[in-house]
DNA sequence: TATGAATGAGCTTTCATTCAT
DNA sequence: AATGAATGAAAGCTCATTCAT
C-alpha cells in the first residue's frame, strides 16, 4: 500500500517536473520550483530521484517510448509500405504538434543541458530517424520506392518536421499545421519518387 | 599601437569564447573559462565586452552575416532560378558542415539561452529560411517550379539541412558530404516537382 | 519544532547582521561576514532573507518601532505638555545613548546606502522629528510654550541629540549622561522660552 | 613650467573628484568616473594621487580649512563676544547651505566610507565644534553668557545646524533657510540665557 | 517518508590598483 | 606624464545537493 502511495508521489513529481521543464527550460527549472509544483518539498524530490538530471532523463525516455509506441501502432495498422511510411511521419508530426512545449523541450532546449542529456537527445533523434528509416527500407524492399539513401532521407525528414513544428510553436509559420501536412506529404513523397496521388511516378 | 594590441586581444577573446561556447554551450560556458581560454583574466574579458550575453550575440551576428554574405554571393553567381535555389542550399549545407559545432551552437544550443538570445536565434532561422524562400519564389515566378507553399518548403529544407549536419557528429552517415549533397538535392528538387536531371517534370 | 529552530536562526542572523553593520557600515558589511558572524553560511543567510538590503531595512524598522513605542509610552505617562516634550526628548536621548552604534548606523551611516535605504532613513528622521514636534505643538496649543516654528525646533533638537550621542564615541565629553541631560534640557527649554525651573518665562 | 602644468592637472582632478563624489557618494564614485570627469585617464589619476581614499581625504581637508578660514575671519571681524558666537554659527550655516551637496558628502555620506575617512570626519566635527566652543568660552569668560557646559552646547548646536541643513537638502523643511536662521538664532541664544534682542536675560 | 534548513561551490559583474607602453 | 589594457580580489546572489529531525 505504501508502495502504491510512493509510486503515486513519484509520478506526481514527474508530471510536475515535466510542466516546469516545459515552461522554463532545463537550466531555469529549479528543483525548488519542481517541488512546489508537485506540492512537496525539495527533500521529497530527492527522496524519489537522485538528481535533477535523472528526472529530465526519465521524462525524456518516457516521452520517447510513448511516441515510439504510438508510431509503431500506427505503422502496424497499415499494410501498404508507403502508407506505413506516411503513418510514421504523421504520428511524429501529430505528436510534436500536440505537445509543442515538449517537442521544444526535448528537441531544442535539452541540447543545452550538459553531456549526458545531450547524448540521450541525440539517441532520441537517432531512434526516430531509425523508425522512419525502417519504413523507408521496407518500402524500397517492396519496390514501392526506388532505391535511395534511406538513412539520409529519414534524417532530413525528421529535421524538416522538427523545424516546421518548433517554428510553428513561436511564430505563426505555418498558420495551420494540418494544411501544412498536405504540403509536406507531397514534398516528402515526391522527393523519394512517389506521386502522392497515384503511387510511384514513372521514371 | 596599443589599439592594435587591444583589437588583437579583443579578437582573441572572441575566438576563445567561440571555442568555449561551442564546447560547453551557453549556460555551461563560464566567463572564467573564456578568460582562461583567451589567456587573460575575467576582468580583461569585461574590459572588452560588457557581458557574456553580448559576446554570444556578437559571435552570433558575425557568423550569421558571414553565412549570409557567402550565400548571397553564391546565389548571385547563378543565373538560372533553379540553380540559384541550389546555390542557396549548397552554401548553407557547406557552411554548416564546415562548422558543425557552430551550427549546433547557434541553431540548437542557443535556443535555450534566455530571451534576447532566443529572439536572435529565431531571427536567424527566419533569415535563412527567407533566403531560401526568396530563391524558391523567384523560381516559381519564372515558371521553373510549379506553385507551392514556398515558406513551408524553405522551412522544411532548412530543418532538414540542420538536422543532417548537426546529426553528423555522432552517426557514421553520411560517409561523404558530396554524396549526401546529391541525395539531398534529388530529394529536395523532386519534392518540388523538378526532375533534377531534366528540369521540370511533366505534370 | 523545526520552525522554532528556524526562527531562532533567523533571529541570530539578524543579530549578527546588526553587529556587522554597526561595526563596518552598510557597504563594507559583506553577506559573507554576516554569515560568519552568525555561524552559518552565505546560503543560510539567503535562505532566511532575500537580500542584504532587506536585512538592513528589517533592522531599521525594528529599531524604529522599538524606539517609537518607548517614546509614545513615555509621552503618554505624562500629563503636563512640557513634561511630554521632555519625555520625548529624554526617551530619544536615552535610547540613542544606550545604542550608540545603532544610532550611528541608522542615523548617519545608512544615509549612504542607496535609494531604498536612504528613503527609509529619511522617513525615520521625519518620524522622530514629527514625534517631538507633536509634543511641541500640543504645548504651544496649551499655552505652555509661546508660538514658534515647531517643525524647525524639532528638527534642530533631533539633530542636536543625534550629534551629541554619536559624537560620544570619540570625545570624553560629556562625562555623564544624566549631567548632559540637565544641560541639554536647560538649553532646549530655555530656547523655546521656558524657564526649566519655573515654567514659562515672562516676556 | 611643467610643474605648473602638473599642478593644474592635479587641481582639475581634485575638482572633478569633488563633483563626482558629491554626485554619487564615496562608494559609488568610481575612479573611472573621476578620470572621465577630469578629462584624463585612470592612470592619470593614479599618477597624481596614490588612492581614491587619499583624494577624498584631501578634499575633506581642503573643505575643512576653507570653512575654518571663513569662520575665523567672520569671528575676527566682530568685537562683541556674543556677536562672535553668532558669527561662528552663521558662517557654518551659510557655508553648509551654500554647498549642500558637500555638506551631505562630508557630514553624512563620508561616514560610511571606511575607518580612515570616518576618523577624519569625526575630527572635522570636533574641530568645528571646538571653533564654536571657543567663542562660547570667550563669551562666558567675558560674562556675556552665564556659565554652562560649552562643549556640550557647541556639539548640540553643530548637530542642530547639520540636521537642519541636510534635512533642507532633500525635503522642503525648512522652506527658507534665511528665515530659519532667525528662529535658530533665537533658539540657540535663549538656550544659553541670552535674550537675542536685548542681551543677557535676567536670571 | 518527508521536510525544509543548511551548505558551499559557482555564477556574473565591479572596481581599485598596477604596469607596459 | 599619460594612457588604457590588464589584473584579481572581492561582491551579491543562486541553486543542486545533503542532512538532522
Amino acid at each position: 500500500m505504501q508502495q502504491v502511495r510512493a509510486r503515486a508521489r513519484r509520478d506526481s513529481i514527474l508530471e510536475a517536473a515535466l510542466r516546469v521543464f516545459a515552461r522554463a527550460g532545463y537550466h531555469l527549472a529549479s528543483v525548488d520550483a519542481i517541488a512546489r509544483e508537485a506540492n512537496t518539498s525539495k527533500g521529497g524530490v530527492y527522496f524519489h530521484f537522485p538528481s535533477k538530471e535523472t528526472i529530465f532523463l526519465l521524462l525524456l525516455d518516457r516521452a520517447a517510448s510513448q511516441l515510439r509506441a504510438r508510431a509503431e501502432a500506427a505503422i502496424a495498422a497499415e499494410r501498404d509500405p508507403v502508407a506505413k511510411v506516411e503513418a510514421a511521419l504523421w504520428t511524429v508530426l501529430d505528436a510534436f504538434s500536440a505537445h509543442r512545449d515538449l517537442a521544444r523541450l526535448f528537441l531544442v532546449e535539452g541540447a543545452a543541458a550538459g553531456q549526458r542529456i545531450r547524448e540521450r537527445i541525440d539517441a532520441l533523434h537517432a531512434e526516430f530517424t531509425q523508425l522512419i528509416r525502417d519504413q523507408l527500407d521496407a518500402a524500397v524492399a517492396a519496390g514501392a520506392i526506388p532505391p535511395i539513401d534511406t538513412a539520409l532521407v529519414a534524417q532530413a525528414w525528421f529535421g524538416a518536421l522538427n523545424e516546421v513544428v518548433t517554428g510553428w510553436a513561436h511564430a505563426d509559420q505555418p498558420s495551420s499545421l494540418p494544411e501544412a501536412f498536405w504540403t509536406l506529404r507531397r514534398l516528402f513523397l515526391r522527393g523519394v519518387g512517389i506521386d502522392p496521388d497515384f503511387g510511384v511516378e514513372p521514371a
